[in-house]
DNA sequence: AGGTATTGCGCAATGA
DNA sequence: CTCATTGCGCAATACC
């Protein structure tokens, strides 16, 4: 495959000629595929996060819409029956401010 | 940096001895390191899609928190006065179903 | 000071 | 055949 040897000549800096020298690029060796395969399980996490939070994300919106869906039922019925002077009591509710813009956007 | 200079030598297949070799082992490097860099860009979009999600989130989660208040508050009101027979326009609809447990959750 | 972890890079095999 | 992707080792260097 790969052929090794590359012949690091030693040439100067730490003293290592050559047998700790095999020693500590095998030990990185190690550690780098070590690193490798926890970066590769970070990126599947990742992934997976993803499509975790777009599933929830759709059900939340399913949600959204139909709990407006109801609310606006809900206020139009009320508000035919208000504009009725229905019932007196109703007449402590701001419905404008009730109705209006209830929530935002 | 590295000491280079592997000089493949070898004997083997692939017509090329020595100068074409080194034109596609550079193309190769190019190649390589755009694929790195390409890479490195999916994985930082794919981090910025985490946080849009997260973040969509958290205005749904709290959107429906509020739009069911809301709902919740109609209901009473609702129920308080139907039960008065307010209208007996009200008699139209069905309360039970509008109120028992409209929606799931 | 001495180790592991991470990263850029080139090589070669393999996939399109 | 050319380019793209991937596992791997090396060396630099970041991190403790």
């Amino acid at each position: 495959m790969a052929p090794r040897r590359g012949k690091t000549k030693n040439d100067d800096d730490s003293g290592d000629d050559s047998d700790d020298y095999r020693k500590k690029r095998d030990r990185n060796n190690m550690a780098v595929k070590k690193s490798r395969v926890k970066s590769r399980q970070k990126t599947e996490e990742t992934m997976v996060r993803v499509n975790q939070l777009k599933s929830e994300n759709t059900v939340l919106e399913e949600k959204v819409k139909q709990l407006t869906k109801e609310l606006n039922f809900l206020k139009e019925l009320f508000l035919a029956h208000a504009g009725n002077n229905v019932d007196a009591k109703f007449q402590n509710v701001d419905l404008q401010k009730l109705f209006g813009e209830s929530s935002d956007q």
